[in-house]
DNA sequence: AGCAGATTAGGTATTTATACCTAATTTCAA
DNA sequence: TTGAAATTAGGTATAAATACCTAATCTGCT
């Protein structure tokens, strides 16, 4: 086991994992790392969330699957309690939705178990330094997730010139009057415009439309 | 010049660019390579779209900043109307949002006009084989705007259990009748909790509340 | 134990959206 | 140039949302 220097602060990090034996070893791989101190194990999110009201780590590595509290509520939570505390999301899932929710609630990087040692320490002193850090893999994988979004786009509904117009400004917190001044158009005019909208996008109420219209790229 | 195989079919290319100089730029740069033929060019967005009635090249070179229509309403008209076209916008503009947007309009790959020849030689030909290409720089910048989608998030309002509850239902199309019939209670409770809402999210009716909602990564 | 905020629900009124019609005019492509 | 689709606009009616109140629980936290 390396020798911890004692002339430069060392990396405080704690663990978040339902198995023991994953804490375990983290534990060893983390001990035999000269720039780091694990400072406290927890098995679940009350635990851990009490935990950190008493010491903050530098770094939080954090299983998204324990039981009770799911791992994403408890990065919002603590992203919002204690936002000098960085988390990096350890987990078997690499499905790019969790990813990118995980990233959304606060996490700021992503590795799998399966992650080699020298990775998983690299990482950490990438958080610690301020840094986001997710696998070469992972980051692949996110990027075509988001490059392909067109795909989805393929069964849009096709709206008129006029359509899309009245659309946007529906979105934009515009009544149907409001529009009709804008566009030098009467309120009934706009009404059958909506009425079109609501039917090609198969909604019941501009609620419903606008979510549908963004998720097609329909508006931004 | 290498001189062309016969051998094999060679890569038809069109190139759209309002500036001449670029247009022949691009000429001698494909001309000067042994599996790409130049099959047509276009000057203007009007030109292309009747130049493709004739013809339809397998990878076209879209400038994204020409006269009259702009580049992504006709890579949506193009991806529409010749879905077999692979298009490679070709522009200066290197903002993620312009990337995003075209790629979600359809085209399959995006250089700067900066860009190596053999970079943009390649990218054609990945193109060709069904592939998408991004420059590494341009790959970069798109990953990390989606990673810092977080940023955007740090000025959520905070909503209640209750609140997000009614959130998402108001999206999906529910009235508050019907919301109250689902979560027993009742409508007027959940007039509360819409208004709430409006006000939390700034948004003067539902529609608006939506789309902000969605910003903010409240609902999918 | 006590306080703040969340949740619940009702009264009342006005504004807006939705629904289903008809129909004249314009635009664009076959 | 002819026909289909888009755009325009009106009548009429009902359903729903928005706005501004009060106020009784409930819940979590100190």
């Amino acid at each position: 086991m390396t020798p911890k220097k004692n002339n430069a602060a060392l990396i405080r990090v704690a663990i978040a994992d339902d198995h023991p034996l994953v804490i375990n070893g983290l534990h060893h791989i983390l001990a035999n790392s000269a720039d780091m101190e694990v400072i406290a194990s927890y098995t679940n999110g009350r635990e851990l969330l009490k935990g950190l009201t008493a010491q903050q780590p530098d770094v939080l590595l954090l299983d998204i699957q324990m039981p009770g509290q799911t791992g994403d509520e408890l990065a919002e939570i603590i992203s919002a309690q204690y936002p000098t505390v960085r988390m990096l999301a350890l987990t078997n899932q690499d499905n790019v939705y969790y990813i990118k929710n995980m990233l959304r609630k606060g996490v700021h990087g992503y590795i799998l178990k399966t992650t080699r040692e020298d990775i998983l320490l690299e990482a950490i002193r990438v958080l610690y330094q301020g840094g986001q850090y997710l696998e070469a893999s992972l980051k692949e994988k996110v990027l075509q997730d988001t490059l392909q979004a067109k795909k989805q786009t393929a069964a849009t509904p096709v709206l008129s010139r006029r359509e899309k117009e009245v659309l946007q400004l529906i979105a934009q917190n515009l009544t149907s009057q409001q529009i009709a001044d804008q566009l030098f158009l009467s309120k009934r005019t706009v009404d059958n415009h909506r009425l079109s909208l609501l039917m090609k996008l198969g909604a019941k109420n501009a609620a419903a439309m606008v979510k549908t219209a963004i998720q097609l790229g329909l508006i931004g």
